[in-house]
Formats: structure tokens, C-alpha cells, sequence
DNA sequence: TTGTAATTTCAGTAATTACTGAAATAACTG
DNA sequence: CAGTTATTTCAGTAATTACTGAAATTACAA
């Protein structure tokens, strides 16, 4: 590896951090190598800079791109092709739950329904059944709130970071309000 | 494996998700069995269900104490330790996330202000850095978030995910409030 | 104590996953 | 077209991870 001391740390924790993801210690390497790397990379220079072959650079890739982690550029009068990450971390967090939703809840969610579907043949699979329609709730609860929440942009979503548990107490005044108009109203016309 | 068919679907799903996390396929297994079981099981029960060796139920079992998914139960005049998951679905939940917190976010954090503290040696170092920051703060935003609404309970947890991206709505809705309310009073000023 | 049941540990092995080098393919150039 | 460069594929191997059976340990009972 023959990297910038500060840069080789980050690329290493990538590294580990992968295997406690289902990625393995390459792919996270790679990622974070383009990721605070000033201009796109070609496979090449990722041989180089990590040690490692170029047919595994190349399987590593193909595996960002099915993450949509990764962006093919082409620079003017070079055949070859150079590999970024999006600027915005916004955006990358956003593809990163995308597509572990697409790989991860929405299968269990189906395979959850699927299970659902079916008569229990026992008590066992009658509890079974209640146990797995708790946990379907719960999920489809989160994955609702998700595709709410993904849509808005960056400074909103931010806003609602920031606000976080404050939101339920703003909620509290706005039914203070709600009702204080209500009875207002029913005064006046009582 | 001997279960009824219902129930093997479900285990057998969540052995395959297993592997998708950093978790293995046996833990994933016993997890999904021990979540649906009507009442705690031993491990000769598990080794029955799922056909698997003694020592390694002993060892994924072990796996899933460390993660805190799973309850250790005793029956009166019975010496043998009998496994369960917590009844509710929302405490598994906070469970996970503070998991998966202290085991994935936390650390990264925390090699990022290592990593920030230092001086940079080049540019590349200097921009490696710039890129380290906004990775940290959009972290550090995420937890900081997480640690606020983890403390609520559990209907107002539900509260705000029906709510989700109503939020910014009903906060415009307050800044209108309060700011009619100020210039109403600068009128009776003025 | 000694015996027995429950559980854990761990060395060895099986199974899986990651990686490489060589060959094949694709994409271009003159 | 032949030649060159870039990229991918894939069989073989290396490395890692998962699992087992046997032995050790722990916890209790007689």
C-alpha cells in the first residue's frame, strides 16, 4: 500500500469496517480511497495506491457500481476509465439507505407477507404468525416514514435532524393551538 | 432441520439475511427461531430445530448475549438455560441501533477526529481531510439526532415517524405563527 | 468428596469467500 | 484489417470464517 499516512488510516478503517457490513475489506478500501481522493481514479491507480490486483479492483468496482456508490467520468482523449464518488455526503447517505432498503427490508417485508398469507396448521405457527405481523408493523412503519422523509431536499431534511425530539413538543403546541381555536370558536357561537 | 413449514421459512430467510450483516448464517437462525418461539428454548431444543452441532449453538448464542438480542431465562427446578427475545418489537429495535451504533458509527467518529487532528502533509492530505470533515459532521449530525429521539417512548417515537416529513410543514405553520404574532405586537407598537 | 448434567473451549476440518494471473473480450487506432 | 490498450472473466488457490467433536470446565446433587 503506498498511500499519504492520514489517507492509508481512513482507507484501512474502511477496510474493516467492510466485513462488519456484508462488503468485503477491498471494496471498502476502494470506496474510501475515491472518496477523499482530489480527482477520479483509473484502475490502475488504485493497484498501485492499495497493492492489489487488477482483476480485483475491477471485480470491486463492478460491485460499487451495483451499489450506485461509485461515478464512471471520462476525460477528454483517454480511453480509460476514472471512478469518483458524489461530492455531496447528502446524496451518498441517501443512496447507501436506498440500497440497503432495496437488498435488505424489502425482502424480509416480502418474504414477511408471503408467510402472512398462509393458513397455520398449529398453534406454534399461529404464534409464529403474530410474532412475524409485529415485526412487519414495525417495518413497514420505518420504511413509510422513509419514503415520507427521503423526499425532502438536503436543508430540509436537515432541519429535521436538528429539531429531532423537539418535533413531539412542537406537536403538543400546535393541538394547544388547534383546540384553543376550536373552543374559541364554539364560545363564540354558544 | 425439523420446524414446522411456516416457521422454517422465516429462520431460513433470516439465516440468509444473516450474511447480508456482518452476522453469520447460524446466529441469524437462532435469532429468527428464538423471536417466534412461544416460549424460551435450551440449546438441545435449538440443536434439535435446526440440526446444527451443540458447540456451535453454544457459540452463536454467546454472539447473540454480546449483541444484547437475546434474554437468558431459568424455569424453577430446571438448571438448564432456557434463551428468549424481548416481547416487544420497538425495544429490539433500540436495541439494534445502539448495537450497531457502538459498533460501527462510534468507531469510525472516532478515527475521524484522530485522522482531523493531525496536520496535513501535502495537498492531497490537506484535501483528504476537508472531505474526512464532511463525512464527520454529517455523522455527528445523524447521531446526535438518534441520541435525542432514542429517549422517547415508545408512542411518541410512533408519533413522529406517522408524522415524517409533515414535520416541516407544521414548523413552517409555527414560524408563520410566531411571526405574525410579532408583527401583530410591532403594529400595536408602531 | 464423587458423580452427573450443562455448558464452554478449542484444535482440527469443512465450507465459504476473496484474490490472483492468465486468457478472453471489448474498444479503439492507424 | 492488424495491432494496441483497457477491461472483464474465470479457474485455481489463498485466506478467512464457520462448524464439529472431543475434552475441559462449571455447577450442582448425592
Amino acid at each position: 500500500m503506498n498511500l499519504p499516512p492520514l489517507v492509508q488510516s481512513f482507507v484501512l478503517h474502511f477496510g474493516e469496517m467492510g466485513s462488519r457490513w456484508g462488503i468485503n475489506r477491498t471494496v471498502g478500501q476502494i470506496y474510501a480511497l475515491l472518496y477523499v481522493s482530489p480527482e477520479p481514479l483509473n484502475a490502475d491507480q488504485i493497484v498501485e495506491a492499495l497493492g492489489i490486483s487488477r482483476s480485483n479492483v475491477s471485480m470491486s468496482l463492478r460491485e460499487l457500481q451495483a451499489w450506485n456508490l461509485v461515478l464512471l467520468k471520462h476525460l477528454p482523449d483517454d480511453r480509460r476509465d476514472f471512478f469518483t464518488t458524489p461530492d455531496d455526503v447528502w446524496q451518498i447517505l441517501r443512496t447507501l439507505a436506498e440500497e440497503r432498503k432495496k437488498r435488505e427490508v424489502d425482502p424480509t417485508l416480502s418474504v414477511l407477507r408471503e408467510i402472512l398469507m398462509q393458513q397455520p396448521a398449529s398453534d406454534a405457527e399461529r404464534h409464529a404468525q403474530a410474532r412475524m405481523s409485529e415485526m412487519h408493523g414495525l417495518i413497514e412503519r420505518l420504511t413509510t416514514w422513509y419514503e415520507d422523509v427521503k423526499q425532502l431536499e438536503t436543508d430540509r431534511l436537515a432541519t429535521l435532524l436538528t429539531l429531532g425530539a423537539k418535533v413531539t413538543k412542537l406537536l403538543e403546541a400546535k393541538d394547544k393551538i388547534v383546540s384553543l381555536g376550536r373552543s374559541k370558536r364554539s364560545t363564540e357561537k354558544g
